[in-house]
DNA sequence: GACTCATATCGTCATTTCATGAAATCGTGG
DNA sequence: CCACGATTTCATGAAATGACGATATGAGTC
């Protein structure tokens, strides 16, 4: 992709939108992220079970998901526990709206 | 995706704004969306020499944004112009800030 | 340290996405 | 109707993604 943005005033989208765009372009991960519904914390563990998927898939989805800005992790002894990250998904939001807004 | 959704009652995100999230999970679409900036129509040959791409690929991301409620487009004699769907847009962001509300 | 539980990473394979050129389609003018 | 210009659709490989089992790492316990 070599071909360079001139315009200054339209604003590229930034890794990290790009980043939550692919995170939650997913059907699956969209899954992962509904079971955060309500503020809870899960454990990669119950996130596996409940979607019926393989262990080390859930702990991808939700790296993903974090790297993407949706979720968030603490860890306590030996789990680690997920939960919806409302600070940076606001975040992600608006700069999904700026950037549309430059474009329309 | 072996294991199916098999409750129904789970508020899945709509076949739109899944593809909205797709259409807009492209860097390369991503830089399709910055050549509206402004409101401008383009033609498919326009946006494909503006990119450095071929005209068949041009056609075919215009086709997906326009699926996934970003482009709108307008027939005049041979051309087909696109032009950002300022409405749609908004209404996927609502239906994704929604989404993500009940996420969290 | 050895043992165990929970999670993360790795290697692999199946599926999907992406970009391309060729061929088919659509709309227009001669 | 025929030819054209512009776009769409199709078939093909290349690359990215997704899920899995197996293995490695980390944290706690004995």
């Amino acid at each position: 992709m070599a071909t360079a943005n001139s315009d200054p005033a339209v604003p590229v989208p930034d890794e990290a939108t790009g980043r939550f765009l692919k995170a939650l372009a997913s059907e699956a991960r969209q899954q992962v992220m509904l079971l955060f519904a309500g503020g809870g914390e899960l454990s990669v563990g119950e996130v596996a079970e409940r979607l019926g998927i393989g262990q080390s898939t859930a702990s991808q989805q939700l790296a993903q998901l974090k790297d993407g800005g949706l979720l968030a992790s603490r860890r306590e002894a030996k789990t680690v526990y997920y939960r919806a990250d409302k600070e940076r998904i606001g975040a992600a939001l608006d700069r999904l709206r700026g950037f549309l807004d430059g474009c329309c």
